[in-house]
RNA sequence: GGCUGGGUAGCUCAGCUGGUUAGAGCGCACGACUCAUAAUCGUGAGGUCGGGAGUUCAAGUCUCCCCCCCGCCA
């Protein structure tokens, strides 16, 4: 039994996230996390929204909501719709939580006494009637590129030039509109990554496990040289700064920037989670504290990449304390809509909240899985989504799991039967099996979701086809040993379906296994395939399943397409 | 304009460090079956791997140039 880590990036906390998130990091981590559970590992699996910064202060404002209120508020939306996909987090804590402040100021001390960060001084807007100093967005006015009146601190919206807040002609607050501005001396915190450049290429050297795609973001970010990190803002919405476990003089209206804290929410989150449950969150993440035999591995979008192969592995390696770092990662593409991008303005896309009232969990879990953006970027269309959907889960697996339920529940009264000689179309079906399951887990092992799920998939054919060499609709007429042979071998390959299908499609995988009277927790299969579907013997009884997954209909593809956006 | 990532059967995608007749699923055509959500099973037709040049005994797979798409940035 090995002991696994698994973290999926974060989900920020500003609204609820869409399909390509889900699909890029918490489903998979969560397929993964189930298969592993499944072979019986010590799984953990963390996860927690990421609070600070602009963007949230920003979207709290826009809600008129204080900006604690709106991230508890929006904390337990994520939660919830989260739970109700079927992600299986050990725990889903929050990067604004005590453990996270104390986790990042110790980091941030523990650094500095490394010598790598230094207090630097920067020219900064301060309004005067605000009382604060002003982060980049804070600030608006004219762009000295184009004239343009309202392009903000860091960036122009018209020309697009990217701006430093102080170039601004007129500038004014964005908070409160005032003109009372004037640009003053003020310090941050730098972390010096400079220093630590050599240090972490050879740590990606030496990293495997990673897709080559997420080595070579990582080698690109070292080839053009790491530059030294502000790891400060003047926010009022974030962690602390402080120095010796108090708040630092000259900082004391500003907070560690959100790039800096989110990350270590990982390792705060499942402090969080220790707390809770009464578990030991270093037996996880410290080496020197039993966390040596874990095996960490990370899921993330593409974009998120540099922040965990450099960033992030430069604040826990500069700290020169033994804590744990990623083992594996896995990285995906992107999810796109009809080849663009989702867009909430442009009604461009599905979130999470909305899919549900679509469709059950399982339908988008499957989807998203089986075609999702692993190799490369993955086109999301309704026609491919009705398409696969109906195909795979009614067409191939539903109908699979109806006929021979149906078939058996009529013809041998709903229990199975006993008697039958086993031949050739047994012999192929063990044969299938074996070979399937090896492959499905290997493809597990090897975080090859869309393998996994292709023959998880091919599973699921074979049993149709073994009904098409087995023929117990035509034996039962003559040979009824024969057709009761059919039925339970058929019946028992049910059973796997149901049990290797489990980290995709956890629900209607329940409902099968519920079908057979077997609920409760279900182990991987072991022993050759001749015992495996032999596993339910004769007289134990059986119901027929309500149909597992409808089929997805023109008219309702023709509705979605309309509601949400189809091709551009 | 710069920088990633792409451009492989009608569609969506696999093809690791170059090596037998380039793969899968869907779709399509034909055939079989009737237990089943008009589902299933079998067979088959489909690609000069964006274009050009080069390296090599051998390139979808390496090098250079060009074209196009998505995204990020300027």
């Amino acid at each position: 039994m090995a002991r696994i880590l698994i973290t999926s990036a974060l989900p920020y906390i500003n609204g609820v996230k869409h399909l390509g998130n889900l699909a890029g990091s918490m489903l998979p981590a969560d397929v993964y996390a189930r298969f592993m559970r499944l072979q019986g590992h010590d799984v953990l699996a963390i996860c927690a929204t990421d609070e600070h910064g602009t963007p949230a202060e920003l979207a709290a404002a826009a809600a008129g909501q204080d900006v604690r209120a709106y991230c508890d508020e929006q904390h337990e939306i994520q939660k919830s719709i989260g739970e109700q996909f079927g992600l299986s987090w050990d725990y889903f804590g929050r990067t604004s939580s005590p453990q996270n402040a104390e986790l990042t100021q110790h980091f941030a001390e523990t650094l500095e006494k490394n010598g790598l960060i230094a207090e630097v001084v920067e020219q900064q807007v301060y309004s005067i009637d605000d009382g604060r100093f002003l982060p980049d967005r804070y600030v608006e006015g004219t762009c000295p590129n184009c004239g343009f009146e309202k392009a903000r601190g860091d960036q122009c919206d018209n020309c697009g030039k990217l701006l430093d807040p102080i170039e601004l002609i007129e500038p004014y607050s964005a908070v409160s509109g005032s003109k009372n501005l004037e640009v003053r001396d003020t310090k941050h915190l730098q972390l010096k990554q400079t220093v630590m450049e050599e240090r972490i290429r050879a740590w990606v050297d030496g990293a495997d496990g990673w897709p080559s795609f997420a080595k070579s973001i990582a080698y690109k970010w070292l080839d053009e040289g790491l530059r030294d990190r502000t790891i400060t803002r003047d926010l009022k919405w974030g962690v602390p700064v402080t120095k010796d476990g108090q708040p630092r003089e000259g900082f004391e209206d500003k907070v560690f920037y959100v790039w800096f804290d989110a990350p270590i929410g990982y390792i705060s989150a499942t402090r969080e989670w220790a707390e809770e449950t009464g578990g030991d969150w270093e037996s996880w993440w410290r080496t020197d504290k039993g966390a040596d035999d874990v095996r960490y591995v990370e899921f993330m979008g593409k974009d998120n990449v540099a922040f965990h192969t450099v960033s992030f592995p430069a604040t826990l390696l500069g700290s020169e304390e033994p804590w744990k770092t990623v083992d594996a990662l896995k990285a995906f593409n992107w999810l796109t809509w009809y080849g663009g991008k989702f867009s909430t303005s442009n009604k461009r896309g599905v979130f999470m909240d909305q899919a549900l009232e679509l469709l059950p969990a399982d339908y988008w879990r499957w989807y998203l899985t089986a075609y999702g953006p692993e190799g490369s970027d993955a086109q999301f269309t309704w026609d491919h989504f009705q398409s696969s959907v109906n195909k795979d889960l009614a067409d191939v697996l539903g109908n699979f799991v109806n006929r021979i339920l149906k078939f058996g529940a009529s013809r041998f009264d709903g229990v199975i039967p006993e008697g039958g000689t086993p031949g050739e179309a047994e012999a192929w079906l063990e044969s299938e099996v074996s070979t399937r399951l090896a492959n499905i887990a290997s493809h597990y092992e090897a975080m090859e979701f869309r393998k996994a799920a292709a023959e998880t998939r091919a599973l699921w054919a074979a049993g149709n086809e073994y009904l098409t060499r087995a023929e117990p609709w035509v034996h039962f007429k003559t040979d009824k040993d024969q057709a009761a042979l059919g039925v339970r071998t058929g019946i028992n390959l049910v059973r796997l379906c149901a049990i290797t299908a489990q980290p995709v499609i956890p629900d209607a995988a329940g409902k099968i296994l519920a079908a057979l009277g077997l609920e409760g927790a279900a182990d991987w299969p072991q022993g050759d395939a001749k015992a495996m579907l032999s596993a339910l013997g004769p007289g134990r009884s059986f119901a027929p399943a309500d149909i597992l997954f409808a089929k997805i209909e023109d008219d309702q593809v023709a509705e979605w397409t309309e509601r949400f956006g189809g091709a551009a």
